[in-house]
RNA sequence: UGUCGGGUCGUCUAAUGGCAGGACAACGCCCUUUGGAGGCGUCUGUAGAGGUUCGAAUCCUCUCCCGACAGCCA
């Protein structure tokens, strides 16, 4: 069981238009917390009795150091601080002045709150950290009631208390302040929830700082947070990422206090395997090779059945349209194949997916630029697929679509954000994949495609995972590549 | 040269004093009407040096390397 709490301790961040997309992306995740959404803010009257309380301990003061003071009496990591000269104010003075600083009677930034614990501490989170500032804002859930607000520090360990957490798991970057969340609540003696860290995921070839996210899309580097490319939740859930893929990754990578940096080879191999057992089959053709098949009957149309789903037998059949001209892969005809091609190339044969093998009887190609603008083939009609014939062997088989038939459709094929594995350093804007996406117009794929909404995900045989993109319309279909296919060929061309 | 934390195959992660295992990646083979999926196999690891022990990745000592921390951010 968990709650979804939002520690808003600053008005002055713009925290509002975040708290809906948070909310929304992890109830898609699949985490449930009931009514048990809480803020900071709902315990600002508790927290501040909370302080009072330790003000009559003689645990914390008000200090009239400026900022830059504050940082000066700080020290260093490896020199002691000094102590404020207004640590040793009497309780009756704290009191007040604390009073009239939630009062509004000092200017923002004046004075603050801080807790008095050791201005020697080798931890210099121990070193009197502030627990309230001064700040005139309108904060977006309790308005102008307040101008006085609590420390994320101070709010935190307070805040798990007050709801009774067991245990609160937070990031190492928190394990230094660990100590002082354990000093504030033995000092107020109340339910002490027990804090662990663990390390924050890093990935290869992206970037994961809230701060450089944040850059990526004020710069128009992406289109917003949910950019396909972009590693936030909203970004993988356009591309086409599954919350059981993520929750999948999630297991396969554990929970340690390593810090690691995970190969993003793996997230993708998670959502592989996720919708390969889920995602409907349909044919597209990326780049079209137009291909007149000269022994089939003008005019003639057969609906071939195929399969949806080789992996789960319940997710039953289709028809494919069949006719005279269709459109094959671009990439599947060679005029000069290499070793090991198997597709089509002059005079060889290939069969066709739920059809029939056919041979390549003619190139015909643009007259100035010398490109393979058309092919033309044979088929034989004893090779239909399910026929007594059909066992025949071909080595390779390929996917299509009919022309006449086939519906238009933009395909944006996303690869990794960054070309390097850890784009760290200053220059890490540089090393932006100029190639992360690329946007496909005249696009294929099969009339059963007609009915697809956004977020609905397929695999287009041999190519890959596809989403239906939020930009689809009902007459202009827009997909994602989610994630290639396993591709063996490109291996042994490459070596 | 302060405090805290961390070092196990290329990458993650198991093994809590008793056979260093799994996944991803890579490579090879089989199978295949997706060069998909699947199957089989191969490769590679306890940061270093001492010590305790019948036995150490694990316990002890020293060394080395990496990270976090000097916001009135979270």
């Amino acid at each position: 069981m968990c709650n979804l709490r939002f520690d808003d301790t600053n008005p002055s961040k713009e925290e509002v238009e975040y708290v809906e997309s948070i909310q929304q992306d992890v109830r898609w995740l699949g985490f449930d917390w009931d009514d048990r959404l809480f803020y900071a803010s709902d315990y600002f009257e508790k927290l501040y009795g909370f302080a009072i309380r330790l003000i009559q301990k003689g645990k914390a003061y008000v200090c009239d150091l400026s900022a830059d003071e504050i940082r000066q009496y700080r020290g260093t990591l490896t020199e002691p601080g000094k102590e404020s000269p207004y640590r040793n104010r009497t309780v009756e003075e704290n009191l007040d002045l604390f009073q009239r600083m939630r009062s509004g009677e000092f200017p923002d930034g004046s004075r603050t709150l801080r807790a008095k614990i050791d201005m020697a501490s080798p931890n210099l989170n121990l070193r009197d950290p502030v627990m309230y500032r001064i700040l005139r804002s309108t904060h977006h859930r309790t308005g102008d009631s307040w101008c006085i607000y609590p420390t994320y520090d101070w709010a935190h360990g307070q805040s798990d208390s007050i709801e009774g957490i067991t245990h609160s798991i937070c990031t190492l970057e928190f394990e230094i302040h660990r100590p002082l969340y354990d000093w504030f609540l033995n000092a107020l003696e109340i339910h002490h929830p027990r804090q662990i860290e663990f390390a924050r995921l890093n990935l290869t070839y992206t970037v994961m700082s809230k701060r450089k996210l944040l850059e990526l899309v004020e710069e128009q580097r992406v289109n917003g947070w949910d950019d396909p490319r972009m590693p936030t939740i909203s970004g993988l859930r356009r591309r086409g990422y599954t919350p059981e893929s993520i929750r999948l990754f999630a297991d396969r990578i554990g929970v340690s206090k390593n810090e690691s940096m995970i190969d993003v080879a793996l997230l993708e191999d998670c959502l592989r395997s996720d919708l390969n057992k889920r995602a409907a089959r349909a044919m597209a053709v990326l780049h079209p090779l137009r291909v007149i098949i000269e022994n089939y009957p003008d005019g003639s149309v057969e609906d071939l059945e195929a399969v949806n789903n080789p992996e789960d037998p319940a997710m039953g059949v289709r028809k494919v349209p069949f006719s005279k001209v269709i459109y094959i892969e671009h990439d599947d005809f060679r005029e000069n194949p290499p070793k090991k091609y198997f597709r089509l190339s002059p005079g060889m044969e290939v069969r066709l997916r739920y059809a029939y093998i056919i041979k390549c009887v003619d190139v015909v190609k643009d007259e100035k630029s010398g490109e393979v603008v058309e092919l033309r083939c044979t088929y034989d009609p004893e090779t239909k697929s399910g026929s007594s014939q059909s066992g025949r062997k071909v080595k390779g088989t390929i996917h299509w679509v009919s022309a006449m038939h086939a519906i238009d459709a933009e395909v944006r094929l996303y690869d990794r954000l960054f070309s390097v594995e850890d784009p760290n350093g200053d220059d890490w804007k540089e090393c932006i994949n100029p190639h992360s996406v690329e946007i496909l117009r005249k696009c294929k794929v099969e009339p059963s495609l007609a009915a697809a909404k956004p977020q609905d995900r397929f695999q287009f045989e041999r190519l890959g995972y596809f989403c239906v993109d939020n930009d689809s319309k009902t007459n202009a279909l827009v997909v994602n590549r989610a994630v290639t296919l396993r591709d063996t060929w490109s291996k042994i061309e490459k070596a």
